[in-house]
DNA sequence: ATGAAAGCGCTAACAG
DNA sequence: CTGTTAGCGCTTTCAT
């Protein structure tokens, strides 16, 4: 048996070939190929040419571990399938193949895989030079550790200072949707996706950032909040439709709804419907994000570009990794209110 | 200055550290923490207690190399940013971090990026040791290198023979959207997302497969396929909606549409609607997915569990892996006719 | 059951 | 500008 079963084909070539078939020696070959200064034009070439020859890819395992550094970074948020999510992904994935980067996804899935996942650095050390934390809360006492790791971090979304971020102003983009339904002479606009009790626990700031703005625009107008509008839904299309249920049903049946993501507004809609209410005519609802599928189904809502935002995270990362300057700056990211089919003004009783 | 920028905290420990703390050598001690035999309980646990003061982790770089395993493994998809893609790699990830696996991602974006990324194994090799290639065609010529380079293969959705895949039975998920249409009393009835002209170039089967069912379908009943009633969308939202809009403006206005997947269905609703037309009294649709909005819309449609296939893709490869027998397996998941509000029998004239 | 020692393939001083 | 030479931290024969 010539060959174990694995690993068949032509033997790797190693940086000794390419240094034995180009005439130099191994550190040359480095040089050369990483396209550091110091090596003649003409060197350069002919190793390139002996590369090229052999087929040559240097083993990233061995580098990493001779260099310190692994070319690689992560993305740690807590659901991988939700649009927002899958978006910043996207940019993020997009960025990082440009620059020859690796990209490791890590899902928290719940506040207590988050938890878990920021309170030790050390399994990610070595692993990922820089790390982007999509909407994880990073607790005050793990700064620390985490600036001592080596891992560099930028988050997006929810905020982690002092590290530089990514994300929207959610305070002011819950203010533009909620005034828009009072411009249109909403007075009783519930809100889907209230901060739920809880939340402030974990240290998620996004929920109670959109709750302020709502909140905000309301006393504006000198409007006050009342619990009973404050739906829970943790971004999540079924309970969003529950909340919707509750809330028409209930004590004061809100003529508006503020969902604060598109799909918690589907699902809104998609109740509101099915209990045989129009939208907008009875009831008018904003969501926020401008989904894929919001301008198909006409929703009115608050647009912001997770693509893009993943795509600027990416780049602070590897901007910092590449100088060494940590920069801790916050990028505010658009949003635009895109008005569309899904709010009217209130019913003239 | 003590210490220079980056890599400040506690030096991490070494097997070197942990051997020294425990009185064994560094062998026993990777004996020990990888749970290989031959090791007596007594050492065993006198190392992990060291391991475990010293907050030891072993160097995932130093042992790829050392190993020649990487204990990591990649998917390749087109777009991580759609629902399908974005749920196959939930269901991956979470079965990779339980199996502790790192997860590389990588998006082809285009056909020819596809193309580019399959036509060489170099680069992925020794990176991970496995890969899960979602809806990309492997050509015939393709194969040899890639069993060749060591990196295992599993394909889902788009198979690739010979290596196992997991997915759906695309022309029999097909047959049952449109047998539903067919049933309700439907004759005219519009493909969105046919196969496009070149699809076939890139060595596509998913759009064809679901075409197959579509026309299998209409010819089990006598009724003709034409040409006319095929829309190419690409799988976009934006697309299937002018789709949608010159199917109903064409020479033969179907009274029924199924799109092949939920999001251009409701890209097509979406204009139906916007047209003035109602669904579904003067038009049908159904869709293809199950999208966690679906159900909000009413929309009918073919369920599959997109992150069920990549779980058991993620589990396949892992046995692969662990065992080494490849088993070409091809695992078919479930699809079910999820009967909403989307689709009626045609209007009567 | 345990230890000694030889690498894995590359990078990074340090010389020259 | 180029070569020599230590390692990086771990795994893995091969002894014992």
């Amino acid at each position: 048996m010539a060959v174990p079963d694995r690993q068949r084909g032509p033997v790797p070539a190693t940086v000794q070939d390419v240094a034995a078939r180009a005439g130099v020696s191994v550190a040359t070959v480095s040089r050369a190929l990483r396209g550091l200064p110091n090596v003649a034009p003409a060197t350069r070439s002919r190793v390139l040419a002996a590369a090229a020859e052999l087929r040559y890819r240097p083993d990233p395992n061995a580098s990493r571990l001779a260099a310190g550094r692994s070319h690689a970074i992560g993305i740690a948020m807590p659901f991988v399938g939700q649009w927002y999510f899958a978006q910043v992904l996207a940019g993020v994935e997009a960025v990082l193949a440009g620059a020859g980067y690796d990209l490791l996804v890590y899902a928290a899935a719940t506040p207590e895989g988050g938890r878990r996942f920021l309170a030790d650095a050390l399994p990610v050390r070595k692993r990922v030079d820089g790390l982007i934390l999509v909407d994880l809360p990073l607790l005050q006492e793990e700064v620390g550790p985490w600036a001592d790791s080596g891992v560099r971090l930028v988050s997006v979304g929810q905020r982690s200072d002092p590290f530089p971020s990514v994300g929207i102003d959610d305070e002011a983009a819950a203010h533009l949707a909620v005034s828009h339904l009072l411009d249109l002479g909403h007075r009783d606009v519930a809100l889907i996706g209230a901060a739920p009790p809880g939340a402030h626990d974990f240290g998620l700031t996004v929920p109670a950032a959109r709750q302020g703005g709502y909140e905000r625009a309301l006393e504006e107008r000198g409007i006050p909040v009342r619990s009973e509008l404050l739906a829970p839904a943790a971004f999540d299309v079924g309970l969003a439709a529950t909340a919707m249920d509750q809330l028409l049903r209930g004590p004061v049946r809100p003529t508006a709804v503020f969902a604060t993501s598109d799909e918690m507004a589907m699902g809104a809609i998609g109740m509101a419907r099915s209990l045989g209410l129009d939208v907008p005519a009875d009831v008018s609802v904003v969501g926020f994000d401008d989904h894929d599928l919001a301008a198909a189904g006409g929703l009115t809502t608050v647009r912001q570009s997770p693509v893009d935002i993943g795509s600027w995270a990416a780049e602070l990362l590897l901007d910092e990794l590449r100088t060494g300057v940590v920069e801790p700056r916050h990028v505010l990211a658009p949003v635009e209110l895109m008005v569309r089919q899904t709010t009217a003004p209130p019913r003239t009783p």
